[in-house]
DNA sequence: CTTGATGTAACAAAGAATATTACATTAAAT
DNA sequence: ATTTAATGTAATATTCTTTGTTACATCAAG
């Protein structure tokens, strides 16, 4: 199964945030029309993303911005930040295997080390690329639609 | 959401297959015997696995043996025959983001090429673990237990 | 022609993601 | 103070996916 897409929503949540964070009150609903799903769905994003020290929200009055740089953000910030996988854990092990059978309890010692190093090697890329990087291209890609 | 445990079913199985291949026919109801699930799970694995050419599977008479050498099969061969991901897409995109909105016609343009680092990132770690390596390593931890 | 398998369709059950409704709570503006 | 426009969150509904199960046609060997 993919990796949910509470993920790319936070990443459109952010750059909403920062894109029109001058000329816009940025609120549940305005990001909700903006992505295209319902307004509870961002709230709760929204208050995952304020829990990790991403963002602020303003209770009452509404809007949400960055509550830090966001040069100082990677997408893996925000990847943990809304818990796209359970558990932190990306592959999903098969409940039961027999302790009876040789390879049955010993699969978990073998696999375990091997699947952690693929996770990583994920997760590093993805603090590779900072929330400015894509804040960044998204400018370019509107500014070259004038 | 997590990967398919299909995966780690599907690398069960070819473990099992080499590690019992000279002392007992394996059959889907041995294999689902040892990794505690139904039987019809494994053959649909055993089918794909089979599609894949990493696997033979004898009609009629049954059991399941590998195809070629395990040394070449890596576990990204196997990630790859059992379909864990829907379309091979790690990340699962928002659907509709609204093209009206200027980040949300240009957000997919900002984060595909991105999003396919990071999987790449992943895929590549699999790519450099090989079937021969777990089966290596489950025989030690199976040595060590007498 | 019996036996013990595989292949697969069809359906059931369980679980997870996403959507929606409803409403208490908040803070600013009037 | 009251109104207004938000957030926060619980509860529930819906849809989708995974996983499990039943059933049976098909196969190959003895």
């Amino acid at each position: 199964m993919q990796i949910s897409s509470r993920f790319t929503i936070a990443i459109h949540i952010l750059t909403c945030i920062e894109t029109f964070k001058n000329d816009y009150k940025v609120t549940s609903d305005f990001l909700a029309g903006s992505i295209n799903v319902n307004p509870v769905v961002i709230r709760r994003l929204l208050s995952q993303l304020k829990a990790a020290g991403i963002i602020e929200v303003a209770r009452g009055t509404g809007g949400a911005n960055a509550a830090r740089p966001l040069k100082e953000i990677t997408m893996l910030d925000v990847y943990r930040a809304v818990e796209c996988v359970d558990k932190g854990e990306l592959f999903h092990f098969h409940e039961n295997p027999n302790p009876k059978c040789p390879v049955g309890r010993n699969i978990h010692n073998v696999l375990d080390s091997k699947l952690d190093r693929v996770q990583r090697a994920m997760e590093d890329e993805l603090g590779r690329i900072s929330m400015e990087e894509i804040i960044t291209e998204t400018q370019q890609f509107i500014n070259r639609e004038n």
